[in-house]
DNA sequence: CTGCAACTTAAAGGGCACTTCAACTCAAGG
DNA sequence: CCTTGAGTTGAAGTGCCCTTTAAGTTGCAG
């Protein structure tokens, strides 16, 4: 078995085959097709899948991650080297998000604790460096529910 | 004045007055009427929307976010000890998200660098520890694109 | 060659966090 | 008073990320 189809691909990847469609459409993975117009999948896209899901749980948008995938080869296989240098880029990002987290951290206490929630003064709520202002944003990425008490 | 208009309010807060009728169906805010049945907020109230943005930048539901909110008390203004109890509970929160991101980032590098990025093998993917699985969920949480390249 | 699970598509639906719209009322200054 | 900007409501719309459904096709086991 060289390919796997849409079914096989969707267990391995740990996704839904919907989802799978929908990544298609937007251009985020590929797939070869059978002479019957069915899906096959070369074992290579898992590692897009893959890194589809670890930029999502980072919480980047589909948008960004296509633009980030587009700097992989299209005429042949990524190499370690092209993963290698996509993941030193979202490593930056990551660390960019948790510098920003931190700063949340120390400043919660700080701030949220000793009772000067002001929005006007609070630099945590109003950030002059704007930590990730535009648009609105939730998203149950944090916590899964276990912990919560 | 003792009372903000929702379009005062919703200056102060940075937050538009849709945003904030929308909060107060969801149960997260309250406020006053006039007479005519128009929106009196207390200036206490600004400090529940803080807490809100807060929790949204780190990717926390409103649903999480009202549960959160519950343990304030509901007939008097929150005091400062309300605020630093309930703020402890997300520094924690904001804690165990920091970890998990900051094993992403060691993971990512070793595990996607290595081009070992297989969905069975991979822990980053298939976390023994469920990082956050539940659900899909997207956003653009994380860079200002600005830092993009 | 047949039967049935798995596949295909386009289109509609769903949850979340809002925003926008239409139609209407209120509050406050001149 | 009257005007006008600001506020009210319910309902529909938006963007993202998918899932579901309907109607039909493919592929492999028996």
């Amino acid at each position: 078995m060289e390919t796997l189809t849409i079914g096989d691909f969707a267990v391995r990847a740990g996704i839904a085959p919907s989802a799978l469609r929908y990544y298609e459409r937007q251009g985020l993975i590929r797939a070869g097709r059978t002479g019957g117009n069915q899906r096959r999948y070369e074992r290579s896209e898992l590692r897009r899948v893959a890194f589809i899901k670890i930029a999502q749980q980072v919480g980047v948008s589909l948008d960004e991650i296509r633009e980030a995938l587009a700097s992989l080869p299209e005429n042949r296989t990524p190499t370690k080297a092209d993963w290698t240098r996509l993941s030193a880029h979202w490593r930056r990002k990551l660390e960019a998000r948790i510098t920003l987290m931190e700063r949340l951290r120390d400043e919660l206490t700080g701030c949220i604790g000793c009772g000067c929630l002001s929005m006007q003064r609070c630099n945590l709520i109003n950030p002059k460096d704007r930590l990730a202002a535009r648009g609105a944003g939730p998203q149950m990425l944090l916590n899964p529910p276990d912990q919560d008490g």
